[in-house]
RNA sequence: GCCCGGGUGGCGGAAUUGGUAGACGCAGCAGACUCAAAAUCUGCCGUUCGCAAGGAUGUGCUGGUUCGAUUCCAGUCCCGGGCACCA
């Protein structure tokens, strides 16, 4: 009975489909648990050795969890929307839907030859209208929804819209326009598309105009990946970024949420860390700084900011000016009128639990009453101006205070002094919000300013280092700062000009990919160090992005690499505020140094300055605690076809969301896929699709790739419900993944979307959990060694050689690009030694013989063929070879002559040696490197099951490693040495019921133990190995015992599952071994009486004494010391010292 | 540049808390069976000295802690992955 692998696999994967062998209730009593693969995307090319990796783990685990007596869930299904579908239906004219499901069928076949136990009852499809409806519903909920600050979750539309109704947005800052302010009245007089627009400030998922790369000549939208250098991918044609209307999703909102539920989630620290960096939190200070006059361009200037003014409205930007500030307030408070001192009496003394000051500097204003912590002003207006002089103060006044963050609570003397009670519980009132308010900014992302913006007074800069402010020489902002055409001064706006035409001229990628080069120009504007006055000149540069923070900031350049190189290529002379730690030559970034030169912060260690100074621009009023978030908004449209319609038509330019019964919004079916009109997707082309049904216009853009595989865990709970995407009971039951496994490439795009669309789920009360997977493991990529071959270069000329050949011209001419060129020109190879020389210029004259020769020889063939000939001298190109030609590095000459596609009967192959060596490199497996191994050979030669413990032992699941065919033998011998301790080839099944001994126990249970615990943590390869060990020892002691073997069965179930199916049942089993429970661990069996102890001399091990297990340690040294080979170490001495670890080991020291 | 991993035989890798480094497999060498091949089985297999017994040395490198370090600490080099003028 010999081990028949191919048709045991056949027999039982038949058996599995027909009695439904891996079909999963959703009822049970056992405990459930969710195994989860990351479903694969259905390319053209198919499943390759690589891709299973993770489906072998997490189709191991599922099934040992199964034996462990779960209730398991692992489904499978298919992320089938997405671009190389679209692309190849522009190339080829098929449509997307057909390749797609003949995709997805050759997946399924590939998938179900290596044994997995999928549930296919339950397989979802992102492009089934079935399941994008509720990829659509989702969505709805997603634009039906805004984050509410407050209570730090995600609510309904209809709730922003009562407050609205009876507040405005005073309370709650708009996250798409900040500076948008208005009040219930102003709110009720909006007419319905204001309010529509404003609404869309608040969605969850919203529109807006956003920048794409647009391709001119392709008349389409590209992604990032399809965009090289500037110019497309496919065809170098230039790309712009053009402004479209685009969908976003606020995943900003959810920052931080993001950023704490990565504390409850079991991933890797690399994976955390990713997403950590992706989010970027960083904590720092906004500070203002106060411009000084600079003559702008215009004319108007910034207004001068020693100017005094009547009254007690003061601007003032130096010391000077502060100090006749104090003395005015001091003069104020002398004189105060009736209705403040009322006021004071009822404030002062912390009474209401918060300090108050009076008449109080402000940035250059006298306030009747300052409640700093909360940044209010309290103000009663008097009636000693007359009422035209007063209003204008009073305006001036409150712009400015809002400029520095402040809000003005405003009683008359009248209220104040017959409403006193009144006055108070408002300011009372007033209190406890703002402190609310600013507990949850210092935890949102909420205080973010509008980038790039900047008032006309005032710079603000966001810093992580406010500690350092004493030794800022200059600012830096960006170049589309707002402030910039502002502040330039006369002298300097010529050189401004030229520098923002420089930037203009710089496409993004170029920005970026010089990153070492130093450009800038001055502005001629200073801002005022608000410490010591000194004024500080302002750059513009395109290190500084106007996308983070407030898009300018504060230049330390002895503290800061970037910083200290501009300031070095402009000549910016340098403060030093760290002493020695500062070397003069370069920055030092430093938390640990002691500052100097500092003031009030002089002596104090800059870790612990960064606070002091913090708390000092908030008492100033001129800077704050700053969250800030590296994160942006995540695009949500794509110029395509092939994905999600939106389920948003427009009325009069407004979005409105379509009734939940109308959907799902199918695809409408395409014969062509270029792009619309305006660069839109290809839905803008359907004339009459466009038009919907109940008025208005349909949305042409479809929803990215991550749109359906954002959620796709939760439709496998209960995939066939057409009322909800599934039942809350499924999703209770299931709750989250248990496991999760997929490869590192989705850390942060996947896995951080579905961790959102989880939690606004969860905010909206549809699911019980806020976070999808429980654990992850990423899978390590499996390579491949791309073997190299090298050709001398030539030049082809056809017919008479009137003119060289380009690659157009001949593939023209031959219909095949020159490198797939079969005809009989004879190519020159060159061996890896000599092209190694070649490449390092070390070519010898040997070397350069056998080349010539070659020349000669190829010239003389050539002779037989039409055109002319010319080899590029000692010049050669590296070209991947088909790997199943290379042996051990050396080219299959004959083969590569027949099969290669680089090759024919005419190549000349050049070594310096009898064989020919191919160059060797690893690297991906891609069929443009001709080193993809398909899994169905490896299936088809060794077995499914050998195939899956294969894979297992390469190494760590997490681990990358290049595949390697020929150590697959090994674990295809250990699976036939397995299958002979149960038949014989000649006579038949050759297992007995005779009692296991204690030795045949003693394998099994520790195999038990160690299969256990090895599969419990994922080492799945040292479990195989641990099979291996115990076959050899049953093996060793002639063990075909029912009792151990049926055990042992059990356990090698979830790695080779037909093996032992199959031999289940020839033990006379009833059902199948997929229900068998996993053996139980017995550590009665491993119970050892004595030790072989080894036995070490000053820490070398040097014998091992047999003691038994319960000997005290005088026993033990007496053993020791009188063992022969320690009597020879000792020489006659005594031991200093014997450490005896019991059940470890002894170490006699000498 | 920053962050996260990782460096162990010819190769993939093992050593779960500091306790016999190299499990298991591949490749290689020697042998058995066979007319032969395949299959199977046995032995050897880090380097080095030695006929052997046995010794020296050895986990990227340099130090340290310890009776004892692949494991802990400091520094350093290299490789892989991620992010990147992020203030």
């Amino acid at each position: 009975m010999e081990y028949n692998y191919r048709a045991i696999e056949k027999k039982w994967q038949k058996e599995w489909r027909d009695s439904g062998a891996y079909k999963v209730s959703n009822s049970s009593d056992k405990p459930k648990f969710y195994v989860l693969d990351m479903f694969p995307y259905p390319s053209g090319a198919g499943l390759h050795v690589g891709h299973p990796l993770g489906y072998i783990a997490s189709d191991i685990y599922a099934r040992f969890k199964r034996l462990k007596g779960y209730n398991v869930l692992h489904p499978m299904g298919f992320d089938s929307f997405g671009l190389p579908a679209e692309q190849y239906a522009l190339e080829t004219g098929q449509h997307p839907a057909l390749t797609t499901e003949k995709n997805i069928n050759r997946y399924k076949e590939q998938l179900d030859n290596i044994g997995f136990c999928y549930d296919w009852s339950r397989e979802v499809r992102t492009s089934d209208p079935g399941y994008y409806k509720w990829t659509q519903w989702f969505f709805l909920q997603l634009f039906d929804s805004w984050y509410n600050r407050k209570n730090q979750k995600a609510e309904r539309i209809k709730d922003l819209v009562d407050i609205f109704k009876a507040e405005g947005n005073t309370n709650s800052e708009c996250p798409g326009d900040k500076k948008l302010r208005f009040t219930a009245e102003e709110w009720n007089g909006f007419d319905n598309q204001r309010q529509q627009e404003i609404l869309m400030d608040y969605r969850l998922a919203f529109s807006a105009f956003g920048e794409v790369n647009w391709c001119e000549a392709l008349g389409t939208v590209l992604a990032n990946d399809e965009v090289v250098n500037g110019v497309s991918e496919r065809g170098g044609h230039i790309v712009v970024k053009k402004k479209m209307r685009q969908w976003y999703l606020r995943i900003t909102e959810y920052a931080d949420r993001l950023l704490q539920g990565l504390e409850q989630v079991d991933f890797s620290d690399s994976m955390k860390e990713m997403q950590r960096n992706w989010i970027g939190k960083s904590m720092g200070a906004e500070i203002s700084f106060r411009l000084t006059p600079g003559p702008s361009p215009h004319g108007e200037g910034i207004r001068d900011t020693s100017e005094e003014m009547s009254g007690h409205f003061f601007k003032s930007g130096n010391q000077k000016f502060w100090k006749t500030l104090k003395e005015y307030g001091r003069d104020n408070r002398k004189n105060a009128t009736q209705s403040e001192d009322l006021l004071w009496q009822n404030l002062r003394n912390n009474q209401l639990d918060i300090k108050v000051r009076r008449q109080h500097a402000i940035n250059g204003f006298i306030a009747d009453f300052a409640l700093m912590e909360i940044k209010l002003v309290i103000e009663i207006d008097g009636d000693y101006h007359n009422e035209q002089e007063q209003q204008e103060y009073d305006e001036a006044r409150t712009k400015y205070l809002h400029e520095f963050g402040f809000d003005i609570l405003r009683f008359t003397n009248t209220e104040v002094l017959e409403q006193t009670q009144s006055v108070v519980g408002t300011i009372k009132k007033e209190v406890q919000t703002r402190r609310q308010i600013k507990r949850e900014a210092a935890a949102s992302p909420l205080l973010r300013k509008e980038k790039g913006s900047g008032d006309e007074a005032t710079l603000v800069v966001y810093t992580t280092r406010p500690d350092t402010i004493f030794g800022v020489d200059f600012m830096v902002i960006a170049p589309e700062h707002a402030l910039v055409p502002k502040i330039t001064s006369q002298e300097q706006k010529p050189a401004i000009d030229k520098y923002l035409d420089y930037v203009k001229s710089r496409s993004e990628r170029e920005r970026l990919a010089e990153v070492k080069s130093i450009t800038g120009a001055f502005t001629g504007a200073y801002a005022i160090n608000p410490f010591n006055g000194r004024q500080i000149p302002i750059w513009i540069s395109e290190y500084v992005l106007a996308g983070y923070g407030t898009g300018a900031i504060m230049a330390v350049p002895c503290g800061d690499q970037r910083d200290f190189a501009f300031a070095k290529h402009f000549d910016i002379p340098i403060t030093n505020i760290i002493g020695d730690a500062y070397n003069g030559e370069e920055a030092n970034p430093t938390k640990d140094a002691t500052l100097q030169n500092s003031d009030f912060l002089d002596g104090k260690v800059m870790r612990d300055a960064i606070d002091i100074a913090i708390d000092k621009l908030e008492e100033m009023g001129i800077g704050k605690r700053q969250v800030n978030y590296r994160m942006r908004d995540a695009g949500f449209s794509r110029q395509r076809y092939w994905g999600e319609p939106f389920p948003i038509v427009y009325k009069g330019g407004v979005a409105f969301a379509l009734d939940e019964s109308q959907l799902p919004v199918e695809l409408p079916y395409v014969d062509t896929y270029s792009a619309g009109p305006e660069g839109e997707g290809p839905l803008a082309n359907l004339a009459d699709w466009i038009i919907a049904p109940g008025g208005g216009t349909r949305e042409t853009n479809t929803m990215p790739g991550y749109a359906g595989s954002s959620w796709y865990f939760l439709r496998y709970m209960d995939p066939h419900n057409e009322a909800v995407f599934a039942d809350r009971k499924a999703t209770d039951y299931w709750s989250q993944v248990d496991l999760y496994i997929g490869g590192t490439e989705h850390a942060v795009g996947h896995l951080l979307y579905s961790r959102l669309w989880t939690k606004v789920l969860f905010d909206l009360g549809y699911i019980g959990f806020e976070e999808p997977y429980k654990k992850l493991v990423n899978q390590g990529m499996i390579g491949s060694f791309i073997k190299n071959i090298y050709r001398l270069n030539f030049n082809y000329k056809i017919g008479d050689g009137s003119g060289m050949v380009n690659v157009n011209q001949f593939i023209e001419e031959f219909g095949v690009h020159p490198e797939h060129y079969k005809a009989d020109i004879p190519n020159i190879f060159i061996s890896k030694e000599i092209a190694g020389r070649i490449d390092s210029n070390s070519i010898n004259e040997k070397d350069k013989r056998l080349i010539d020769e070659a020349i000669e020889k190829a010239m003389k063939i050539k002779e037989n063929i039409a055109g002319t000939l010319f080899f590029d001298k000692y010049k050669i190109t590296g070209i991947p070879v088909e790997t199943f030609l290379v042996e051990d590095d050396k080219l299959v000459i004959e083969s590569f002559k027949v099969h290669s596609r680089l090759g024919n009967q005419n190549s000349i192959f050049v070594s310096s040696c009898n064989t020919f060596h191919c160059g060797s490199e690893l690297g991906k497996m891609s069929k443009r490197y001709y080193n993809v191994v398909n899994p169905d050979d490896i299936v088809e030669r060794f077995g499914a099951d050998t195939f899956r413990m294969y894979e297992m032992f390469l190494g760590p699941v997490e681990q990358s490693k290049p595949w390697d065919t020929k150590g697959i033998e090994g674990v295809h011998r250990f699976l036939r040495k397995f299958w002979r301790l149960f038949a014989d080839e000649t006579k038949g099944l050759i297992v007995t019921n005779d009692a296991a001994t204690p030795a045949e126990l003693k394998v099994l249970h520790r195999t038990i133990k160690k299969i256990e615990e090895d599969t419990e943590r994922f080492s799945f390869n040292t479990a195989v190995s641990a099979f291996m060990v115990c076959v050899n020892e049953l093996n060793d002691l002639k063990c075909h015992k029912k009792e151990v073997l049926q055990s042992l069965l059990v356990l090698i179930t979830p790695y080779s599952p037909h093996i032992a199916e199959e031999l289940w049942k020839l033990l006379g089993n009833e059902g199948s071994v997929l229900d068998a429970s996993f053996p139980k661990f017995e550590e009665k069996y491993l119970v050892e009486s004595s030790k072989e102890y080894p036995i070490s001399i000053n820490g070398k091990h040097r014998t091992n004494i047999n003691i038994a297990l319960d000997a005290i340690q005088p026993v033990v040294e007496q053993i020791v010391l009188s063992n022969e080979v320690v009597q020879k170490w000792l020489d006659g001495k005594a031991p200093k010292k014997i450490i005896f670890v019991k059940g470890k080991m002894i170490n006699v020291v000498i």
